[in-house]
DNA sequence: TGTACTGTAATATTTATAATTACAGTAAAG
DNA sequence: CTTTACTGTAATTATAAATATTACAGTACA
């Protein structure tokens, strides 16, 4: 995986902590060790997902969008994910062979699986519970 | 994640229909459409875990170490795995911020958390069931 | 002694990820 | 009504990671 998922965690972190008070991205980019607009780029995502609300213009910033308890990894990580846990090859097997020509359903089967009991697990880690770790 | 644990799964359920016969890495390299090296550094990976044997020489081959029923994907996970499940950052975060200080801790913690669920998981899919997919 | 393999390292290529730049749009404040 | 400080987003460039390729030494069988 890349490196979205712990960004989207440290937004929602200093957002939380922030209590309500608009944030910039040029600050949250100060805290991660990165650049606004890609820092922008994360937080647009996690809009479109309902974990934070925007402002915009002067004085204009970022919040939450909801109490910290009720944001749940698992929402992070679904508004993240991209690539499959176990991973993917690059090259489609060679349909000639009986093995290469299903492997790739069988994997995706198994995956699904993987990816079900990750996210069941995420759901028991809310932000809530993630911030108060850092006090 | 990248595509060895695909790889491996594919070399695995190769050998294992072929029985007990010797394969070469250009045979499984053939099905999975890779190249034959690739395959043979994966190969080096499995035997170095124990799952495959390999035998040199000419007529040398691959075949499987144990019964198919006994190799969990688990333990094929556990051979591929070099990333953390929820991704990593490229940047240390900002030392100055008490979030940025303790995040990657937190992070780690919860991952290692999470790649337990993983490998609880998978250590119910074993070899011969998948093998069995395939007829 | 030739042949058909494995084992492994070194290098090159491709792809994915992240960083940067740029600028239009918006709202507050003077 | 203009300056200022932000967001939103796209386009481009740079960097790092993954994969492919090449090469060749080592091994065992015939």
């Amino acid at each position: 995986m890349n490196g979205r998922f712990h960004i989207s965690v440290h937004i929602l972190t200093l957002l939380d902590a922030a209590k309500g008070e608009l944030v910039s991205s040029d600050y949250l980019a100060g805290s991660i060790n990165t650049n606004p607009a890609l820092v922008r780029k994360e937080l647009s995502n996690l809009r479109k997902h309902g974990l934070i609300i925007s402002k915009e213009g002067k004085a204009g910033g970022y919040m939450l969008a909801k109490s910290p308890d009720q944001i749940r990894f698992a929402d992070v990580y679904e508004a993240v994910k991209q690539t499959a846990i176990l991973g993917q090859a690059r090259n489609e097997p060679n349909p000639k062979c009986p093995v290469g020509r299903q492997i790739n359903q069988h994997l995706k089967d198994m995956d699904k699986e993987i990816e079900d009991a990750v996210i069941k697990k995420l759901y028991d880690f809310n932000l809530a519970d993630f911030s108060e770790k850092f006090y």
